[in-house]
RNA sequence: GGCCACGUGGCGGAGUGGUGACGCAGCGGCCUGCAAAGCCGUGCACGCCGGUUCGAUUCCGGCCGUGGCCUCCA
């Protein structure tokens, strides 16, 4: 049984095989720094993430690349640098950080590459004089625009007809433009703007340029997985392939995935409609791995709603995991079990997979001793291919409560209230359950005395 | 208008041509001083109307509804 991806581009689900498994390749559309992210956009993150996993799972570690772009020059970037007046580098590195430190406060791995668009504007500008020398662009009025009627093939991967696209166009057409179509290569820069000298003047680069060149250097022409949203399939992953296929004459990508959307009610989160949440303020509420957990509640094609009672529920079913891992450690192998692998290389059915931890919880409760051991140990493995459950199961209960009584504090209360267990004074007893309770702290009677943890 | 998805029990969410998803919540029981946690048990679900079939939630057609893309967006 093999890993099956669906492919975009193809419309069906098929057997992944890589054009050299000693160097699986995939790249995923990053973020745009100039400001936080949203949940929204983390699901990608996480997906991809998965899918890292579970390619490193098949061919070895050492054997898969993954690249994750930054877009760090941008219109919104200058925009946002207008506005606050903070210098751009200044922006970028900002929100980049955050990212970074957010994806991993989710349980992501770091991608093999992170390339920074400003760190390939020599690459864009060749593949530009490229698509001129090929007659696949043109220079207009200081921009450089590709041509869309010179690729037969444009909107193969959206599905759509140029002729049918023109008549749905609902934004004004630059008088510059040979084919309403057509897009920026490259754009001149005014004098307070970023740019960097070219062929066609002062300016900067469109945004779908940028992910061709940092696709080119990073990997070559062609590579195994393209990822991204499903917003992106149109027009940008579209305008990728018309770049990179025209210039180097070969496939972009081999697979192309995207991933479907989270909601909020009945819309979709995005900046504009102002509806977004931030991993920022969920992180001060929840443990980043109950939204990781969330995130992966729902197939990655399918559309989530994202609701506060998700992540809640979330968090009760990794809390009933982490009970089971605090009570012995694994031991035994670290392969993780078929069931999930297979689940997992069925297009990534993640909700398959998390059917199937509840399995191997299923299975270390009913036994003890050394199979207890090593039923949790293959849980912990199951766990890992998903970037799950590898926390620590004590402070997984007693994490967070910033605002709440300090360990000691609450140690003491235990204290107090045991004495007055011992001496049958339940009302003083259940007077400080309540208390802690009301404060977020849970106690739980058991046989060796009290433990407690936070909600 | 074009293209693409989706409509499953109180909720989230898989899957399948013919009894099981899974989870959360609920309910009953065991355990507990009482709880919590845990364990055991529990639920006439597949938008509507046709068609194909011995049999459809699953295939086909139509309808209704919802969402996404076509403009920066995961």
């Amino acid at each position: 049984m093999a890993l099956a991806l669906y492919d975009t581009m193809r419309r069906e689900k098929r057997d992944f095989v890589p054009a050299d498994p000693k160097r699986v390749t995939m790249y995923v559309c990053g973020p745009t720094v100039y400001n936080h992210a949203h949940i929204g956009n983390f699901r990608a993150a996480i997906v991809f993430d998965l899918l890292f996993r579970v390619l490193r799972h098949h061919y070895g570690a050492e054997h898969v690349v993954y690249a994750r772009n930054v877009t760090d020059i941008d219109d919104k970037i200058i925009k946002a640098s207008a506005e606050t007046g903070a210098p751009i580098g200044e922006i970028t590195a900002k929100y980049a950080k955050i990212y970074r430190e957010e994806t991993q406060a989710f349980g992501n791995l770091a991608p093999t590459l992170e390339p920074a668009a400003t760190g390939h504007i020599g690459e864009m500008t060749a593949l530009i004089e490229k698509l001129v020398e090929g007659g696949f662009a043109y220079a207009a009025e200081g921009h450089v625009l590709f041509a869309v009627a010179r690729y037969a093939e444009y909107g193969r991967l959206s599905n759509v007809d140029r002729d049918e696209m023109l008549a749905g166009a609902r934004v004004e057409v630059a008088p510059y433009k040979e084919n309403p179509a057509d897009f920026v290569l490259w754009k001149p820069s005014k004098d307070d703007e970023p740019g960097w000298d070219s062929p066609w003047g002062r300016g900067r680069p469109g945004w779908h340029v940028e992910c061709s060149a940092m696709i080119e250097k990073a990997f070559g022409p062609t590579i195994d997985i393209h990822g991204g949203g499903q917003d992106l399939r149109f027009p940008h992953h579209e305008n990728e392939i018309a770049q990179s296929v025209c210039a180097h004459g070969a496939p972009l990508a081999r697979y192309w995935l995207h991933n479907g959307f989270l909601r909020m009610g009945a819309d979709k989160m995005s900046k504009s409609l102002g509806n977004v949440v931030l991993p920022r303020d969920l992180l001060k509420k929840w443990p980043g791995e109950a939204l990781r957990f969330a995130l992966l509640s729902a197939h990655y094609r399918q559309p989530l709603e994202w609701t506060e009672d998700l992540i809640e529920q979330s968090k009760r079913q990794l809390d009933r995991f982490y009970r089971l891992l605090a009570e012995a450690p694994g031991s035994g192998s670290d392969k993780p079990p078929q069931s999930i692998v297979l689940a997992l290389d069925d297009d990534l059915n993640t909700p398959e997979a998390i059917a199937g931890l509840h399995e191997l919880r299923d299975i270390a409760v009913q036994v003890e001793g050394p199979a207890k051991a090593r039923a949790i140990a293959n849980l912990k493995a199951a766990g890992a291919l998903m970037g799950l459950l590898q926390g620590d199961p004590a402070s997984w209960f007693t994490q967070g409560g910033e605002d709440g009584p300090s360990a000691e504090e609450i140690e003491a209360l235990i204290a107090e209230r045991a004495a007055a267990r011992k001496a049958k004074d339940f009302a003083t007893s259940d007077r400080i359950r309540d208390d802690l309770a009301a404060k977020g702290v849970i106690i739980e009677d058991g046989p060796q005395g009290a433990t407690w943890r936070r909600e």
